[in-house]
DNA sequence: AACCTCGACAACCGCAGCCGC
DNA sequence: CGCGGCTGCGGTTGTCGAGGT
């Protein structure tokens, strides 16, 4: 296959254009249409490849482009699809009136994605690093070694010990739901094991992006009927603060009924128990313009959906992403209608930072495989 | 004032896929 | 069916300005 010369073998210009190169692009795709790229600038005398031309029009001359900084519901939009189209920014782009592929890119690559990795989420999969959760000074320290008198189980009250990693994951979670019902908040803790789950599922089917509506709405150790719902970009307030010292000088905050819960919860997570009761989806209502606030369905929701993906070329199957069978549709999220509403992102990215989850789990887990 | 660093974003590069011949 | 041209896409680089030292 032929590639097309290099602009700089044919003697044409490269680098930023000026007014005058612009203002002959627009007035001859007004006149002319674009047509063939390829013939594009000879015909309106322009020095630059078709190539060029055609990004420069359609990156920043088209006349539909909406300039300036992207709105929170754009930001949210751009996350979300994210989450479920990866970096198929033109077709995000599609989704984002007014936005261009490359204008989102460059905003996922120097705004969104930046602020993903300080709140310890991995912009390519949506799902938390483990491999920042900061683990390792409880890990490390003498609660869990085995040739201690003192274990974390002991210390914890529980009829049997912590005896596999598992269980030390379980111990995490419960960490998380613990301190996190002292702040009297919606947060549900995220299940170590769904993320395994998740992420081995998904990334069988090359599909790397794990439902960031399970990061925002993760199962609750102490109720399989959570219908509690966690705004969706406040995804900051999600992630929390583990602060094991505190657990050190206070191990009764972890309520070892949850440990029992959780098995329940496991045993259903691949049934639709899990995710139907435990997973609200997120309010994609916005894609078909209905108001932030509104609550839809989960027909609503799957229509809306299937307007995305049957607008695209690709061949997503959001059931298949969400491994989640259609029945017993939840009550939804709409995390839009509970937003911080800081109006900058430095705003809300103090916001985020202040609640950011720091864990680290030491490779003698072998947790890494859940990152 | 000069220099350095960093962030933002425009533009380029190279590949893949589509389509006509 | 294979080839070649063209377009579109995603990753990467280059440039410029703002802020800090």
């Amino acid at each position: 296959m032929g590639r097309a010369p290099c602009c700089d073998k044919n003697g044409l210009k490269k680098g930023p254009w000026t007014p005058e190169e612009d203002q002959k692009l627009v007035e001859y795709i007004q006149k002319h249409g674009h047509g063939s790229w390829r013939t594009l600038p000879k015909n309106a005398g322009l020095q630059r490849c078709g190539k060029s031309c055609r990004l420069r029009w359609t990156n920043y001359l088209r006349p539909d482009i909406k300039r300036g900084r992207f709105s929170f519901e754009e930001e949210e939009t751009i996350i979300q699809l994210h989450s479920v189209l990866g970096n198929k920014w033109s077709a995000i782009a599609a989704r984002l009136p007014g936005r261009t592929d490359n204008e989102i890119k460059n905003y996922w690559n120097t705004h969104i994605r930046k602020r993903l990795l300080r709140m310890g989420i991995d912009p390519v999969t949506h799902s938390p690093r483990l491999d920042l959760l900061d683990l390792s000074s409880l890990l490390n320290s003498s609660l869990y070694n085995n040739s201690s008198q003192l274990n974390i189980s002991r210390l914890l009250g529980l009829d049997q010990p912590l005896s596999n990693h598992s269980d030390l994951l379980r111990l995490a979670a419960t960490l998380f739901s613990s301190q996190r019902d002292d702040q009297n908040s919606n947060f549900v803790l995220p299940n170590l094991q769904e993320y395994q789950y998740s992420n081995s599922h998904v990334q069988e089917q090359n599909q790397n992006q794990f439902q960031f509506q399970n990061l925002h709405q993760l199962p609750n150790c102490t109720t399989s009927t959570t219908t509690t719902t966690t705004p969706f970009s406040n995804i900051e307030t999600q992630v929390l603060h583990t602060n094991v010292e505190q657990f050190q000088a206070n191990p009764t905050n972890f309520p070892c009924q949850q440990d029992l819960e959780w098995d329940e919860n496991v045993q259903t997570m691949h049934g639709s128990t899990f995710i139907d009761n435990l997973v609200p989806l997120p309010d994609y209502s916005f894609y078909s313009g209905s108001d932030q606030s509104s609550i839809v369905d989960r027909s609503s929701y799957n229509s809306n959906f299937n307007s995305i993906s049957s607008s695209t070329d690709q061949s997503f199957n959001f059931p298949s992403v969400l491994s989640t069978p259609s029945s017993s549709p939840p009550p939804l999220n709409s995390y839009s209608s509970t937003y911080i509403t800081s109006s900058t992102e430095d705003e809300r990215e103090s916001y985020c930072s202040n609640n950011v989850l720091k864990f680290e789990i030491p490779d003698i887990f072998g947790v890494n495989e859940f990152v």
